[in-house]
DNA sequence: GGTTTGACCCGTT
DNA sequence: CAACGGGCCAAAC
């Protein structure tokens, strides 16, 4: 299907449940690109807001969140008012938290 | 209509 | 263990 690849990840993004989280390479995976890990974050940058994506859940590869002015500094509490837990070190442990998406 | 610019990930050196 | 480069899509000027 030749589709906007950006569509394709407001799609996915909006199938992660409460209380997990998911990387941009995973959505990118997912979204059919597994290469396009970069843009995935860019999509939700420039995502309507309408569509009430629930971008705070996406973080990078090492469990840390996007910067703060995304999100108005609001993520991590975002996160933890769904029952997402952090790290000391200010990470979310994806071996807990991390979306396991799998293939129907 | 080419150029620039973004919330990144992975394999190698 | 750290650093480096390649890969990728869409919108704005």
């Amino acid at each position: 299907m030749k589709d906007g690849f950006f569509r394709t990840v407001y799609q996915v993004t909006a199938c992660i449940p409460v209380g997990k989280v998911a990387t941009y390479g995973q959505i990118a995976f997912l979204a059919g690109r597994p290469k396009a890990a970069r843009f995935v974050g860019l999509a939700l940058a420039v995502a309507p807001r309408e569509l009430e994506l629930p971008a705070h859940r996406v973080i990078n590869r090492r469990g840390e969140l996007a910067p703060p002015e995304i999100f108005d500094g609001r993520q991590r509490q975002l996160l933890e008012n769904e029952g997402v837990g952090f790290l000391s070190d200010g990470r979310i442990n994806l071996k807990e938290y991390l979306w396991d998406s799998q293939f129907p």
